[in-house]
DNA sequence: TGTACATCAGTGAACGCGCGTTCACTGATGTAC
DNA sequence: TGTACATCAGTGAACGCGCGTTCACTGATGTAC
């Protein structure tokens, strides 16, 4: 008896077994491929190859690709949450904000084929991974946005805020914004989060409220 | 010799000639493609069939599906551009920007598979068509909030609300955000660029600017 | 402690599919004389 | 005005590909007696 990692009691007896952990090792071989060749890259039967596999093996852990598709996203959510944990434990001023949007997007062109997977497939959007996992981002913004905006509205700003950054993320992915150097990537973000959150107000009745 | 709408001529003698103009007959028939299966359905050998011609056929205008592809994205931004001047001709107040926002992903929403294939796709981002169709939204944005908010950074300011647009339409694409009702969704789309450009800071050093 | 057995994870061959792309071709078109 | 010809848009068959999924199977594992 041995255990991985996250705790999954396993039976090895040393040369060939079952496998031991298919279940696990087929999402592994999923998001080498991602990292590898794009989320084209990524089918049932070459994470199988990968895994060292026969094709329907995975039939056994997954009712089907999209089911593979989800448990990869879901890794993809929790590593981007550790990620921009790790970018500002609780941010609670713009430049704290700006850091973890820096944050975000450079997960999102560090990872693009993962980050399309988690966020640009537009399949099984009612798994309930994934419902989670999107859950929990919007309570991190949520939290962060009223630390730093209590007096604003929190649930548009948070919207706001996310689609922001979200959006910034897309548009480098896309090649719609330069990304060809990550320092210029991160001013341009910084930037961009800055000027929303000082933006001067011309042509509004009333000018912002300010405490 | 008759005239499309576009002004191209072409050769009709009534029956079957060669076909006349395949080539535009490739991008409307991959737009119908694309309002009817998603993006997955559009291919090189479904554009033909549907343009009933043989699978080979579209090599004569085509160099490769990505070529068809991006015909069919640069029509695309033209008629978002076209949708958004409906919108507004030319957004002076936050409200009209909001009115523009709610446009973009309006459309967004209406034409999912179209948008994907304009901005999900990350093929050919140094194709020229759409190089220039980037850089029109680009322009166009710039000069939206340069009207609004001349003392802003005009750069940053205008990434940042594109971005926050861009990603607003997204997450709704993605099932992120409840798309099921479109007045939802305007509410929704308003109420978040409302929330960025009224955002009272608490946390700055400076209250911002008020002209 | 040893043996019979049920379980079930993985095999490997096969299915039908649609794809992108190539190739030698054909036949209508417009043009030069 | 009529005819010969070059052009070139579209044909249709074929290529090899990898995919998702199914099926009857096998053989190692853990368990009950």
């Amino acid at each position: 008896m041995s255990t991985w990692e996250d705790g999954r009691s396993v039976r090895t007896t040393g040369g060939t077994y079952h496998h031991g952990d298919l279940r696990a090792a087929l999402v592994s071989a999923a998001l080498e491929l991602l990292e590898e060749g794009g989320a084209t890259e990524l089918s049932l039967r070459a994470a199988a190859r990968r895994a060292g596999v026969a094709p329907s093996a995975p039939y056994r852990h997954y009712a089907d690709r999209d089911a593979l598709l989800s448990a990869v996203a879901a890794v993809g959510y929790r590593e981007l949450a550790e990620y921009l944990a790790t970018a500002h434990p609780s941010p609670s001023t713009t430049d704290d904000l700006a850091a973890v949007a820096v944050a975000y997007v450079r997960f999102a062109l560090q990872r693009p084929a993962l980050f399309r997977v988690m966020f640009g497939e537009p399949c099984d959007r009612d798994s309930g991974e994934r419902v989670a996992a999107t859950a929990a981002i919007a309570t991190y913004v949520g939290a962060i946005v009223e630390r730093c905006f209590p007096t604003a509205d929190p649930d548009a700003l948070s919207t706001a805020i996310w689609a922001l950054v979200h959006g910034l993320a897309f548009l480098h992915l896309d090649g719609k914004l330069d990304s060809s150097t990550p320092d210029a990537v991160a001013a341009r973000v910084s930037a961009a989060v800055h000027a929303v959150l000082t933006v001067s107000l011309a042509n509004t009745p009333e000018p912002p409220l300010v405490p």
